[in-house]
DNA sequence: CTTTTGACCTGACAGC
DNA sequence: TGCTGTCAGGTCAAAA
């Protein structure tokens, strides 16, 4: 589900009901999800309180004086605010509970996700220490885009998909920002122009701006942290639409697989 | 070091 | 109505 844009929807949307609200109870029907929920984080994170929600690359924080709750949703999650007499449902692997009667819950039928409590400070911890740039921090450009990437041999595509360069570009907007850059997803991370890379994060920014601003895009099961879908799938201008007629010129979207990941592309209008 | 592959897990859907 | 195979928003560890 969830790449930058459906994240920061969501901690948008937890926050104002969350923050400053102490923790009363937690539920955890399955501790396992991509990794196990550690056997203290109950005992530890009961009677703290949520000082802050914040989200890097698309891992969401709760941190409270206690310690931080990193939480990933993997790719079918979702973290929806509710009162606590709402009925679980399957898959509904974590409650969060707070003294003003809302529950923080977890939904992940895939279980990619992961619940991770520590005391130490997060940003140091092994899977965010080596997380690269946000693309909204002021130093993000084209110029870094062009130096991290001389010598790469994987494509563009997957070049801007790895978060040790920049976070937060999945499989959707990856698609999205190269074709709104006019450049071929095949193409050799090393070969590309500086030019085109500033183009490139300049079309990374605007997408994920624009998918922000829309909600999120929900292709199966995202929801916000209200519990309603977003609406940017309706403006995907590539992904997911092979054979249908490009935007600009009208010929058919191309398919094709690179990483391992469906990537589309006009074969005329990204070169 | 870089790149590729397999693994994790459930559910939806197409085709037989 | 099954059954089988394929695919899905992520990303980590191991293999090459």
């Amino acid at each position: 589900m969830p790449e930058l844009p459906e994240v920061e929807t969501t901690c948008k949307g937890i926050a104002p009901h969350i923050a400053g609200q102490r923790i009363s109870n937690i539920i955890l029907r399955n501790a396992n999800l991509r990794y196990r929920v550690s056997d203290n984080f109950k005992t530890d994170a009961i009677g703290s309180v949520i000082d802050k929600v914040e989200r890097r690359a698309k891992y969401i924080l709760l941190r409270t004086a206690s310690g931080t709750m990193i939480i990933h949703l993997g790719m079918s999650g979702n973290l929806r605010v509710v009162q606590n007499d709402v009925p679980y449902n399957k898959h509904d692997h974590v409650d969060i509970i707070f003294d003003n009667s809302l529950c923080l819950r977890l939904h992940d039928p895939r279980r990619f996700g992961c619940v991770i409590w520590t005391q130490e400070n997060p940003k140091q911890h092994k899977l965010l220490k080596d997380l690269g740039i946000e693309p909204f921090d002021s130093a993000f450009n084209g110029n870094l885009l062009f130096a991290c990437s001389r010598g790469k041999k994987i494509t563009i595509k997957q070049f801007i998909m790895d978060g040790r360069i920049v976070v937060g570009v999945g499989n959707i907007y990856a698609s999205e920002a190269l074709f709104l850059a006019g450049i071929d997803p095949r193409h050799p991370a090393g070969r590309v122009s500086k030019s085109r890379y500033e183009k490139l994060a300049s079309t990374i920014q605007s997408v994920l701006r624009e998918a922000i601003e829309s909600g999120g895009t929900t292709l199966r099961d995202f929801l916000n942290g209200d519990g309603k879908p977003g609406y940017f799938q309706q403006r995907l201008r590539v992904y997911g639409r092979e054979g249908e007629s490009c935007l600009i010129c009208s010929q058919p979207i191309n398919q094709q697989v690179l990483g391992q990941r469906a990537s589309y592309f006009c074969r005329y209008c990204q070169t």
